[in-house]
DNA sequence: TGCGTCACG
DNA sequence: GACGTACGTGACGCAC
């Protein structure tokens, strides 16, 4: 029994564990007596996949304990009285479960350790310490930040979500620093989830910059006057007490009195009776009997408890947690013969759903080929279709041959479409759109659809990302096998069907368990988070909306794309020569570091703020002020006015009339835009590949890029939009007389803003006021602040707030709805649209800057959300009200809408239209205000404005 | 890959 | 009283 060189001890960050389970799995309870068990069911299928994975390990450890947190008080609390203050209480349900997690680990046979008064994180870095010193080598189980200090010198640690290993160098890429100086940056910088206060006002990057400047913590106090920047050297100056402190608080403490010795952490089996008796008292079945299968005993009895009354529709939720049936990738089948289909067919329509995947060559569906398609009807049981594999293309000419033993892909399809097609059979997909598509251009129209991304949007939207990836970690406690692991990245990248089809079975196939997985969790939990009519109304409707949308595409006119791009490239070059003149020397105008040096370093002009990156801003609004110097600066001024010009030109080459040639598919002729669904939080859509929600229209030059967007010869392009649909829900929803009776009047609401706080009568009315006004109703909507304000109309700040006071004087009730939103956000964690769509705000409970953006952006959400939503449900409706008109309905670019439509039906299009988005609040909402919508069409999607 | 910049509503 | 600030996006080129 001991511990020296050659040894390797794990230490796993128990309490870490814990809350990782907790928060992954849903609320379960024993069966027998309802105790709560899911954070000790994911624990234990935690570990269990640890010790699975040791068993098969070349690196296992010699030595291995599970270490815990004690108790929340700790000696810490003594240094700090507010430490980890700000901790959100236990809930209710977890406390409970501590014991037996304690209980688990030993179970598992497992040295399991706590110590009163000191974290589970001093106990790791006291035994870190003490078998670096015997000579062995250190693993530290766990992803937490805190334990980073710990890593060198035979330490490192591994993330157990990611299974990344983070060494010297993953450490100074997440803090800038070395390990060693970990603490010191943390003691700067805080933090906020442990109520750290560090310096205020610098974050991790300061920090580093710090730390690297003047090499360690003491060194940088003790100089701290030599800072440049005045606001960083006094926050030094005025805090060194408050950091120091910190730093204590940081410090892990290599000194926690243990209970043993490393060489009582020598490994052990478990023994099976111990370990079988308690996952039977748990009542944790599959685990039981896989646990049982591997130590090659009999798996234990654990009588069932009556069967819970069968419900119609979704499934119930697993009485035991997903993850307790463990993504076992040979467990999937591959799929080469009709019969074996026909099987799967089969059960299929006796199970009425199926979550579907498919894989192909490309991302964009248009050009995308069918290489593969997967089924599972059950977690756990899924299969892959291979249909578009091949072999070779490593020679010379890159000669492919189909790879062998696939069905061909006509039989394929010709098998599933009628399940596809089954009106009884509800298809699961994540990110349907894509994969309806795909099908769509091979004559199937998938329906009905579940979206489990569409799922996950409307009930966390603001909470975190939508992407499989994302909710199977988040949800599921798991992560998927990266597609890069098959395709690899960058220059060596290959496409989908150059996978080989057995690598391809374990990855398509899990993606499909995965997507199935996330819907049994999703679909009961839709209607206790109230989204149901969310997710039911203006997520899954809109999926075959915008499949056509995008399927149809927009005609573009190549030619005329052309000819702008070369008449911009004369003009640029002509531009790029004057502005070398000028600056006296040849440089990358499009470089706004090399700019800013020859602005503010060379010619001196005076001022120049520096970015993030230590080099001048260039931005359009300092380059405008430059301009204004002619008097003291004459050449600057002239250098910045021309290379505005140049930017504005390189602009619409690069990004417009260069990239949309491109984008022109050589099929269709047509470009096809990708509205992703759940990509904005607060409910509108984003267009990608290209974006085709920000061509140019504010200026003359970019307004022609619109001309290029065509219609057909016979047909028009028309656009519907609504007319200030945001103000006219701000005046419904905060419930302003004056703005509704102005909407009700049909006035300039611009102007009749300026009248009210101006006391300028409307016929007085100069633009310059008006445009006064137009500036601060965007900024109510925008969640305003005097400084805001100010920038944008460049106007002293308390001038600017001046304008403020008088806008909630004149029109009462905003203000209240400001308050009262932000006092809903801080209560709820989120906001609301007027119908029903949830937009989180986690960050408005924060201290620091962080609380400032989501109090703006939660006051902004319910408009700019409303507003989606209502052309949402005008685009869901559309497709029926214009049923049997020759029209497509091609873009939305969220408040407006394009439709191509022959010359001769313009006018009962403009008809239906318009009234399906005036009214398509209704019956839902009964606006105070009316929707206005204004219609207009051409040739080209400039003349439609 | 992150940043600065700029196009849109 | 200080903090840093208009809301929501996507794409491009530069510099690392």
């Amino acid at each position: 029994m001991g511990f020296g060189k050659g040894d390797h001890l794990h230490l796993i960050d128990g309490s870490a564990y814990i809350f990782r389970a907790y928060h992954a799995l849903p609320p379960l309870t024993r069966k027998s007596d309802g105790l709560p068990i899911g954070a000790v069911a994911g624990f234990c299928n935690m570990i269990a996949r640890y010790v699975d994975g040791n068993g098969t390990s070349s690196d296992a450890p010699t030595h291995v304990a599970v270490i815990f947190d004690h108790s929340s008080k700790t000696f810490r609390n003594d240094l700090y009285p507010l430490y980890k203050a700000n901790r959100p209480e236990l809930p209710e349900d977890l406390r409970p479960q501590f014991p037996l997690t304690r209980e688990a680990s030993r179970a598992f046979n497992l040295a399991t350790i706590e110590v009163e008064d000191f974290e589970a994180d001093d106990i790791i870095a006291t035994l870190a310490h003490q078998a670096r010193d015997a000579g062995g080598r250190v693993t530290i189980i766990s992803s937490d930040k805190d334990l980073m200090q710990l890593v060198g010198g035979g330490v490192e640690m591994l993330d157990p979500m990611k299974n990344r290993r983070i060494g010297p160098d993953e450490v100074a890429e997440k803090f800038g620093v070395a390990p060693d100086r970990v603490v010191d940056v943390q003691a700067l910088s805080g933090d906020s989830v442990d109520n750290i206060p560090g310096a205020p006002g610098i974050g991790v990057k300061t920090a580093a910059l710090l730390i690297q400047e003047y090499g360690d913590l003491d060194t940088l106090l003790a100089r701290a006057g030599e800072i440049k920047q005045p606001k960083r050297r006094q926050v030094l100056l005025d805090h060194a007490a408050q950091i120091l402190i910190s730093r204590d608080l940081v410090r892990l403490r290599e000194d926690a009195p243990l209970p043993m010795g490393l060489g009582d952490l020598e490994v052990r089996a478990p023994e099976p009776a111990v370990l079988l008796d308690f996952l039977t008292r748990m009542e944790f079945r599959t685990l039981s009997k896989r646990v049982a299968g591997k130590l090659g005993v009999e798996p234990p009895a654990i009588p069932e408890p009556p069967a819970a009354p069968a419900t119609a529709g979704a499934p119930a939720p697993a009485a035991e947690p997903e993850a307790q049936v463990p993504f076992d990738h040979a467990a999937y089948a591959c799929i080469t013969d009709a019969a074996t289909l026909a099987d799967w067919v089969a059960e299929i329509a006796d199970k009425g759903w199926v979550a579907i995947d498919t894989e192909t060559t490309s991302l964009d569906e248009m050009r995308a080929e069918l290489v593969g398609i997967s089924l599972c009807v059950e977690p756990g049981r899924a299969a892959y279709i291979p249909v578009g594999h091949v072999t070779g293309g490593g020679d010379l000419f890159g000669a492919t041959a189909p790879a062998e033993g696939q069905m061909p892909l006509a039989e394929v399809l010709a098998m599933l479409k009628p399940v596809l097609e089954d009106p009884a059979v509800l298809k699961i997909g994540q990110n349907m759109k894509y994969d309806a598509k795909i099908f769509a251009r091979h004559g199937i129209r998938v329906a009905p659809v579940d979206d489990t991304m569409l799922m996950s949007y409307a009930m966390h939207a603001g909470l975190h990302g939508h992407g499989m990836d994302t909710l199977c970690e988040q949800y599921l406690g798991h992560i998927p096998i990266p597609i890069k692991t098959l395709l690899g990245s960058g220059k060596a990248q290959v496409t989908f069907d150059r996978v080989a089809v057995c690598d391809a079975v374990k990855y398509a196939a899990e993606d499909a368990d995965v997507t199935l997985r996330l819907w049994r969790r999703f679909k009961p939990q839709l209607h206790r988070a109230h989204v149901t009519t969310v997710y039911e109304t203006l997520e899954r409707p809109l999926v075959p909306v915008l499949a056509a949308m995008e399927m149809a595409g927009i005609l573009v006119d190549r030619d005329t794309l052309s000819r702008m791009s070369n008449a911009f490239a004369q003009k640029l070059a002509g531009l790029e020569d004057e502005i070398h003149t000028i600056a006296g020397e040849k440089f990358n105008v499009g470089s706004p570091k090399q700019l800013g040096e020859i602005l503010f370093d060379r010619i001196g002009v005076p001022g120049g703020e520096r970015g993030k990156t230590g080099a001048y801003a260039t931005g359009a609004d300092v380059l405008e002020d430059i301009t204004t110097m002619e008097d003291s600066q004459p050449q600057a001024a002239l250098l910045a006015a021309r290379v505005l010009d140049w930017r504005q030109i390189a602009k619409l080459k690069s990004t417009y009339t260069d990239a949309l040639q491109q984008a022109i598919n050589p099929e269709t002729g047509r470009v096809h835009t990708s509205y992703s669904i759940a990509g904005a939080n607060t409910g509108r859509l984003a267009s990608t590949d290209p974006n085709l929600q920000n061509i140019p229209i504010r200026t003359e030059e970019g307004r022609r890029i619109r001309e290029a967007f065509v219609a057909p010869p016979g047909r028009v392009l028309l656009s519907l939009d609504y007319s200030q649909i945001e103000l006219r829900i701000l005046a419904h929803i905060a419930g302003i007389p004056a703005l509704k009776q102005a909407f009700r009047d049909g006035l300039d609401i611009h102007a009749m803003t300026a009248s009210e706080m101006f006391n300028v009568p409307l016929d007085q009315m100069t633009p310059d006021i008006r445009r006064q006004a137009k500036a601060i109703n965007f900024g109510v909507i925008y969640g305003i602040s005097g400084f805001g304000l100010a920038r944008n109309l460049r106007i002293p700040r308390a001038e600017a707030q001046g304008f403020i006071d008088r806008y909630f004087e004149r029109f009462p009730g905003i203000r209240e709805y400001m308050d009262e939103t932000i006092a809903f956000a801080k209560a709820n964690g989120h906001v609301r649209t007027l119908f029903g769509r949830r937009i989180h705000t986690p960050e408005i409970n924060a201290k620091g800057p962080g609380a400032g953006f989501a109090r703006r952006a939660a006051i902004n959400a319910p408009i700019q959300g409303t507003a989606a939503d209502i052309i949402r449900r005008a685009m869901v409706r559309m497709p029926a009200a214009l049923d049997g008109l020759p029209v497509s309905m091609l873009l939305q670019v969220h408040d407006e809408l394009l439709f191509e439509v022959d010359a001769g039906a313009v006018d009962e299009t403009i008809a239906r239209a318009r009234a399906v988005m005036e009214g398509a609040a209704d019956p839902a909402v009964a606006l105070d205000v009316s929707l206005v919508v204004e219609a207009g069409q051409g040739p080209n999607w400039s003349a439609a404005h």
